[in-house]
DNA sequence: CCGAGCATCAACCTTTCGGCCGATAGGCCC
DNA sequence: GGGCCTATCGGCCGAAAGGTTGATGCTCGG
């Protein structure tokens, strides 16, 4: 449903491209320039350099990786973008769809995401959605967005994440707690609090539950 | 072995691309058609068709995704390829360099693999050393096949593996035991076998271990 | 100021896990 | 046939993990 009230093809859709990969740059650039409503007017490789960019083409969508190499990811790109050019709309390209930084990709205002094995019409319909601001989220993506939120009710701590990347990594509770410099019962604390809010009731259920919602990995 | 004394620039290394994701096979194509010595013969979204269209175009590399959808993976395309044509080459693309069916590729007669975030440059002096029947593994990743292999003198079986993928999705021993109708006892026997082979002396060690090795996951 | 949440620790108890000792049975290879 | 590997099972035991209760100090927001 693209309501096309009002078409422009003189007015094509101006696209920021920003992914690490040369490929799917290229690919991406190569899809969306068969499509005459939109243009793409600048292609990024990392984070740090898209709000120039941004600046210098006047854009109306950035569609960016959410993991880039080193310099920021797609959440950071969808704030700087968001914050300094609220009317520039920021869609997400990302590979899996388990990954918890969607969910924090679209709290920093991002209008959506797609998975790269899309097909280019979804792609091109996404965009087209996202440049006439609305929000972009299929069925299914919607729901492991909800139920992240669900576990969002009761975020794992920063120090109770430490503890599960270690738990993950398959050390015992006494490497653990040497690791962290704390005591083997702060670290079964810790432990107990993530099961209840894993809603697990074992080590490795609450690893398996945390990659599965993309906290961890 | 093509033996490439002479090189003949009017008969450019002939290549099919096979990738079920859209974008990565436009732009897999566009780069590759910026390079005058590769000409791109032709273009596949799944494994199915890739024999015919081999015996159709007589590409001299395959390029192929190592995951493709539902109907074979790059394995199955290595062995088809390998099999009917071995004068094919067969190169692996690949999103992660941890995966173990990259030495499974490699056995069934992949000259190498690169991975999705290759700078075209290296792509394009992969599928040249692929023509001329080198093989291309640069040095992480053969450290990475050894390590594998490592293991591989005394692969987990397939029971084994079967009781390691549930310790991974967080179930306890006697969940398993009664998931594959065996005995506390059997599924305690695997799991202790798995720790001798995996070089570990717990289940979290385990899974973390299989992770990175690619066996699971 | 006080409650809520977090991080830290301790003691106690139950369950599970892992190590070690066995055993039987089937398949495969030399 | 005699190893070798695998799959299956049992018991015993110490160690680790998990559950419960309770405690302290910190910060943050109403």
């Amino acid at each position: 449903m693209t309501t096309p009230t009002a078409n422009h093809p003189q007015e094509p859709i101006r696209v920021v491209i920003v992914d690490d990969h040369p490929v799917v740059r290229s690919g991406m650039h190569t899809l969306l320039a068969a499509s005459p409503c939109i243009e793409v007017v600048g292609e990024s490789s990392n984070g740090d350099e898209v709000l120039t960019m941004v600046e210098n083409t006047s854009p109306d969508v950035v569609l960016t990786d959410l993991r880039l190499g080193p310099g920021g990811d797609g959440v950071d790109v969808t704030k700087a973008v968001r914050g300094a050019h609220p009317d520039v709309a920021v869609l997400i390209i990302t590979t899996f769809d388990h990954d918890a930084d969607i969910v924090r990709a679209v709290e920093a205002g991002a209008a959506g995401y797609l998975l790269k094995d899309a097909l280019p019409d979804e792609i091109v319909a996404a965009i087209r959605a996202a440049a006439q601001g609305e929000t972009v989220l299929s069925a299914e993506q919607s729901q492991r967005v909800i139920d992240t939120l669900r576990v969002g009710g009761r975020p794992p701590s920063e120090r109770e994440l430490d503890v599960l990347r270690l738990v993950a990594d398959g050390r015992s509770n006494d490497e653990i707690a040497k690791a962290l410099f704390i005591s083997r019962a702060t670290v079964k604390t810790h432990l107990g609090h993530l099961f209840d809010k894993l809603d697990v009731d074992s080590r490795t259920g609450a690893v398996a539950t945390a990659r599965r919602l993309g906290l961890i990995d």
